[in-house]
DNA sequence: TCCACTTATTGATCTGAATTAATAAAAAAC
DNA sequence: GTTTTTTATTAATTCAGATCAATAAGTGGA
């Protein structure tokens, strides 16, 4: 790689959204991102509906989201599909079906998609260099689970229009974190299917939820704009609560 | 502690469940076993029905199940109860809530229950000590999520008896892994109540469930031991796919 | 600019599972 | 060993949300 092509390298993972996630955690030196430049590897594109990881298949990356989204899906037999969850930049598309030995779901782009290729094994040797990595890991598969976690209440016990406003303020949070959100408002990068699929409602069914939500003015949306006007009854009727990740203890490097 | 109680202790962290957990995808020397020794504290015992973290409450402890069954839990404001998961001798009762601000649902235990307690900030000491704990502890959060993510797809999108089956399919794996199980059966340490709250059912119907299974010759249940009369065929019912941990790579000990 | 395809919206019907309520059985407490 | 509490079982009613079906509106490609 010639120096220039180097620097611009550099710039970029500085400002990639997943080290933006790192860093809502945990303090990355310059050095610490060196030692992350030097782990990953190149970078891809993938377009819209092309598939990331197929079930079944062993997978060995996490690739890092620069830009675009995906689902992290499960067919059943009867044809429909449950999403898991969806990824957006600075997700790690490899979590946790890397640490199994065949994929336990599959993956597919939305949305044409950029990521960074990290082997699961430099990773490992990263660790080992610098221990707080592996805690690092640790820590986004700590949010990731709560995530999951809320994802189960919403299934489980949550009515069809509390689901839909908890998913929404959900991704907004997520989106805000890295930068790709204002303030109340957001660019909703999903499908009502696809939506309905991460809920567990009908298509239709999550359209009149939509409506809903909008006629109790709690939202306005036209296209997949969306603007939340009245954000805490929408955090109330969502029984909406931040994940908010405490720093990573004992941040002291060896010499 | 005297030379006689820290042997004791030796021997009985040998033989912890949570060893039994990390061995499936790690290979533990005399001498891990002695690191994490020295970072775990007192062992403890709660009754039944005990709370042992606070939805809201600060939280900042690793506990190691030895014995005893616990669930993670939410109420909504209708009341109603949503379980995020078992917990089960070998699993991490701090998990995930311990690296958050404040714990985002409560655990109670559900039966009499002992663990060992070991602090966060100490098993981050202990990962920059010995890197390949952090990863450790990535490799069970892995396992969680995807834990999670099959009770997302159970809630989402499987019909309840589907549900049911990999309920049960799933715990005595768990139970297996930690030598709590016998091959084709296992005692069910939960009410049908908790097991509701799991699956997102009402008690009777869950109750009408268990009785399918029964006609249908899939399990044979007295009291609460289950067992497994036709195990393929409830695999299939249940699309009930083994989670393994593919081992973590790379670890070579630094001088 | 048109065509093909995807996505969003609306309406009618029907079923699966919640709800409520009551009872039976089992376990725990005393 | 008896009482109290918890857990399991059964039945009747109700309704939320799926399903099916059709149309409208968008979007992207040639």
């Amino acid at each position: 790689m010639s120096i220039a092509a180097q620097i611009a390298h550099d710039m970029s993972l500085a400002e990639h959204p997943f080290v933006a996630r790192l860093s809502r955690f945990m303090k990355l030196s310059p050095a610490d991102l060196s030692s992350l430049e030097l782990i990953v590897e190149s970078e891809r594109l993938v377009k819209k509906r092309k598939d990331l990881i197929v079930v079944g298949y062993e997978y060995r990356d996490l690739c890092f989201v620069k830009d675009g989204y995906a689902i992290r899906y499960k067919l059943l037999r009867s044809g429909k599909r449950q999403i898991l969850n969806v990824i957006l930049p600075g997700d790690i598309i490899g979590f946790p079906v890397s640490f199994f030995d065949r994929s336990i779901y599959s993956v597919v782009a939305v949305s044409d998609l950029t990521y960074t290729i990290c082997p699961l094994d430099s990773y490992a040797r990263l660790c080992h260099e610098q221990p707080q990595f592996g805690l690092a890991l640790s820590w986004l598969a700590a949010h990731e689970a709560a995530i999951y976690a809320e994802h189960i209440v919403d299934l489980g016990r949550r009515t069809p229009i509390e689901r839909l406003a908890h998913f929404l303020l959900e991704i907004h949070a997520r989106l805000l974190a890295v930068g790709r959100a204002e303030k109340t408002s957001f660019d909703l990068p999903f499908s009502q299917e696809v939506i309905a699929d991460v809920l567990g409602l009908s298509v239709p069914h999550l359209n009149r939820m939509m409506q809903q939500l909008r006629v109790e003015q709690l939202i306005t949306s036209r296209s997949r704009l969306v603007e939340f006007t009245n954000m805490a009854s929408l955090q109330t009727l969502a029984h909406y609560q931040p994940l908010d990740l405490a720093p990573i203890p004992m941040l002291v490097k060896r010499a």
